[in-house]
DNA sequence: ATAATTATTTAGTTTTGTCTAAATTATATT
DNA sequence: AATATAATTTAGACAAAACTAAATAATTAT
């Protein structure tokens, strides 16, 4: 199964999307990759006859058992360049998904799975998304809940549900990154946001938009 | 200047073929690319329009300073990544080419410069090919000569000028890489081929053919 | 100088991936 | 149930990168 770099890509988008067993509509996926609905539905004809996609007009895309290997295999790459590059070269987490988005098209199974070696079989990339093995399994994502739910005081960050690179350099500009210890302070019921500190730092002031990419797990 | 992976490839191909000053053909860069005449016909307008070559019909091919300095970059990124693959990922010479062929095109100059900060800021790459910084200032390759022109009888390999898998698979098998020691045993006037030694192996004979392509440095 | 050969270009197609505008189907509202 | 709105698909077009076959230019041999 020879892809193109855009037929991985859609893949991908309809792997994120579908999270489980959902079926995923054309607008989604045109919105996720920045084209336009009728692209998509021209690409899904095509992922249909390669047998990659269940797809009937009108009904929606879901990803077949040999799609949804691909996707892990494409997200496992992705993942771990995203680990390489801040482990091994220094780079912060709001600048990686950028890059790991073309290393990730790169096929060597033989380097995939000595990068992983390398890296010392990371389970989690920055962001804190498990890394599909070798032979696909993934870990479910360690559970957590998003800062807005949370009901305990004292809390550990544990991943965030939007990669935008505004998002993550705010993130980064604050102090907040993966396993940063969190208190919360008080929740305001006016807009729900939340205050919250970081030891030795001053307190802080999430808005609702925030606390609710935000993943934590109490400590 | 936004390239697509199929124009940074005939730029590499022809300052490769250029090798210095030299006007290259349109049937050259055919067979080094595995493409037809016609398709590098194609390509070469696109490029001139894009000012990175200077081309008119008939009159053969050479890169601008742009496209020289394009060509830098992308030789530049080949050549860290192979690099990497060996030295970090315990490749061996003639598994990293194809594999550095496709991380070549990953554009960020922030990657490339961490990557060469990572690896210690290699000169030379694992075939012995001097790897330009990051302003695009390449070193004249070590002084060395072929095999089959070498005068001295102890020599040590310096690079290979053919990057054919097959042939490194060969020179792999026969205990020869980058930096081996070999002594000249004798040279055979019938058919060009030599007789040499490695310490510790037994003898073994070279044609032609091998000898023209080994670059090697008296000790 | 002519003829034969080789190199290069042109013309016309194909595949992939995209788009816009228009048509169709599905869903929501009254 | 009829109508309005939203989602999706179709039709037709385009750009990139390749191809084949045919035409033309350059080079080499006679
Ligand atoms: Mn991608
Ligand atoms: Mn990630
Ligand atoms: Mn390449
Ligand atoms: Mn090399």
């Amino acid at each position: 199964m020879n892809l193109t770099i855009a037929e991985e890509n859609y893949i991908k988008s309809i792997y994120k999307l579908q999270d489980g067993t959902n079926s995923v509509s054309t607008n989604s996926i045109a919105y996720e990759l920045d084209t336009k609905p009728a692209s998509v539905t021209d690409m899904a004809k095509k992922l249909k006859e390669k047998s990659l996609i269940e797809y009937e007009k009108y009904q929606g895309i879901t990803l077949t058992h040999e799609g949804k290997k691909i996707a892990l295999q494409i997200v496992r790459r992705h993942r771990l360049w995203e680990c390489f590059l801040v482990d091994k070269l220094g780079f912060s987490w709001e600048e990686v998904h950028e890059i790991a988005e073309d290393l990730e098209h790169v096929r060597s199974e033989k380097l995939t799975n000595r990068l992983s070696e390398f890296l010392g079989n990371p389970s989690t990339d920055p962001h804190g998304d498990p890394i599909p093995d070798a032979n696909g399994k993934i870990n479910k994502p360690r559970s957590s809940v998003s800062l807005d739910k949370a009901t305990a005081k004292r809390l550990e960050i544990a991943g965030v549900s939007d990669q935008s690179t505004s998002l993550l350099e705010f993130l980064n500009a604050k102090g907040i990154r993966l396993g940063t210890h969190i208190e919360v302070i008080e929740r305001y019921d006016f807009d729900n946001s939340v205050e919250i500190k970081i030891k030795n730092q001053p307190a802080l002031t999430l808005s609702e938009q925030v606390s609710k990419t935000i993943q934590v797990r109490p400590i």
